[in-house]
DNA sequence: CTGTTAGCGCATTCAC
DNA sequence: GTGAATGCGCTAACAG
């Protein structure tokens, strides 16, 4: 493998000249500049970045931690976050964390490693370990998702206490009395416990409550929704809405309903989260919320370019929400 | 940050007993480990993987490039690779070409720039560049998705060919006649036309042929099946049986049918590819044929796991596909 | 605009 | 079982 000792030689410059033309940094006459370019190309030399990134103690790295990715939803935030990053440097280096914080601390400190420019991560709880990492890392933090708390550095979302309420509202407008939820298995998916509490926060304030509840003994999936509702409306007649905690599972207690002759929307509302394509391409489009996931992805890598250093204060970015009114509620 | 250098101080042994501490290699004595670990744990140490990959000349990243993320299919397939690298110190780097091979190109090269231990590709072709790159490193190289052609070092998929023309043969079995097809405009998806030629090929062999097709001028997407299927239609009466190149654009196509009152299977059978959930907790599940997204991607990773060198020869692993009969063809 | 010097933090190669 | 010396390939900080 060439290195810059032999580009230079070629273009008989020294190697901190080649340095700064591979670079773009500095001052270069073009002359001295397109001789080192064309050495590069004659070797076809690639920069070694474990190299450059031990010696500038910094490195083009993203670490970039997600809880899944079991559905569509964390891919169009990291479909965000590679938008913003096409075109520079900087490159995205995954982690899976299973929604388990002390996976995610794990695969936090095992990115470390590498001094990445900024982590990524979803939500504002952390394991203490790796929230002390967090805040004592010489890297930008974004946290994605969720708003509601208090960021080690930007916190990139929408507040899903409030979409929980609101759906509540809303769906309380629309006639609706007699609730019930359909969950799944993740307790530490504090995105969903929050729109949860939120839920019941607007049905209390309406004089209602959830009425019916059931927890389907495995992740979130079409299949589980169906399932779901399926137990729920045997074990709770006279249920007139559910909600759903995703539009998977919503999607997947509307083909209940399409199973069992239920009329949706006249004699059982279904309510999602999320606005996923699919559900809205539907022939009766899922009544959800749309959350703004490629933009909070994309958003967040932007910012996070915008400096290296942390800023004195932190940054929340609501990307808000918008309510899909659809034809299922 | 401490370094090993306070490590190895704190803990009265050489660096190089604390770095053998680190990875777990070499003999060390046993009351040695326990003091290098304790420092370790005072210290807060955290490897510099940057000197690391530079003093060994190899890395623990694995390069990870795929066509896209605007489906579940390429997450599928990371999910894999990420199921395989838990537990192992290899971390993914990925990068999204948008099935341009130009940027695959591209996004290879500054990948190359860490030393990767392997590289994770999808299809077989690249630009003469990028192949040469493939071949001339020295790291592993897993191509996945397709196998029909001559791999760089290991191929792991199905063949898309065959798959193709099982449908057509499935499909001619079950009495239909009337063949249309609505594509999507992603004309460098290789697999996508291996499969339409397959198809072409049974139908052929059957002596029929698609007496309808329509391209539809955006990307693959739910919405894109829908709207295709409608267009086809009124341009062709009497189609009995529309292929589309996914699931998600068949899931549209069945939508459409529901809209227009059209008996799926009955009237037009619908027959997609992926085998996706959602398609199957549909209450007339989707015709389709199963790909082994997840087992692809875990596969191929821990075969690259097995040794550091390529092999003399080249690995082709056939995971197969699974025609799934459903209920709408 | 270009070069010199020094060192980033670790692992390899040998010696003991 | 442990350590000393050396260098991986590059860039920061200066000097000119």
């Amino acid at each position: 493998m060439p290195t810059l000792a032999d580009v230079a030689r070629l273009a008989r410059v020294s190697e901190i000249t080649a340095s700064r033309v591979v670079r773009a940094q500095g001052p270069i006459a073009e002359a001295t500049r397109l001789r080192v370019l064309s050495a590069i190309a004659e070797l076809g030399y690639i920069p070694n970045r474990a190299a450059g990134s031990l010696a500038s103690a910094e490195s083009t790295l993203m670490s970039v931690l997600l809880p899944s990715l079991s559905n569509i939803v964390f891919p169009d935030v990291l479909r965000g976050i590679h938008t913003a990053l096409t075109e520079t440097a900087f490159q995205p280096v995954i982690g899976v964390t299973d929604y388990d914080p002390l996976v995610e601390e794990r695969i936090l400190v095992s990115f470390l490693a590498w001094q990445p420019a900024a982590v990524i991560l979803a939500g504002l709880h952390h394991t203490p370990t790796a929230r002390r990492h967090l805040e004592h890392g010489r890297f930008r933090v974004a946290e994605l998702m969720d708003i509601d708390g208090e960021p080690v550095d930007i916190a990139v979302g929408m507040s899903h206490r409030q979409a929980g309420y609101e759906t509540g509202k809303h769906l309380i407008k629309r006639g609706y009395r007699r609730f019930g939820y359909a969950r799944h298995n993740i307790s530490t998916d504090d995105r969903a416990s929050a729109r949860y509490e939120g839920l019941c926060l607007a049905l209390k304030e309406g004089g209602l409550s959830l009425i019916a509840e059931h927890c389907y003994p495995g992740a979130s999936s079409t299949k589980a929704g169906r399932e779901a509702l399926q137990i729920l409306l045997a074990a709770t007649p006279g249920l007139d809405v559910v909600v759903f905690p995703n539009d998977d599972m919503a999607m997947g207690g509307i083909f209940h309903c399409m199973h069992a002759g239920i009329a949706v929307k006249e004699k059982l509302g279904i309510f999602g989260f999320n606005g996923l394509d699919i559900g809205q391409a539907m022939p009766m489009p899922l009544s959800t919320i749309l959350s703004k996931r490629f933009l909070i992805g994309k958003t967040a890598a932007e910012k996070l370019l915008e400096s290296r250093e942390r800023p004195a204060g932190k940054t929340i970015i609501d990307t808000g929400f918008d309510i899909i009114e659809g034809a299922t509620a």
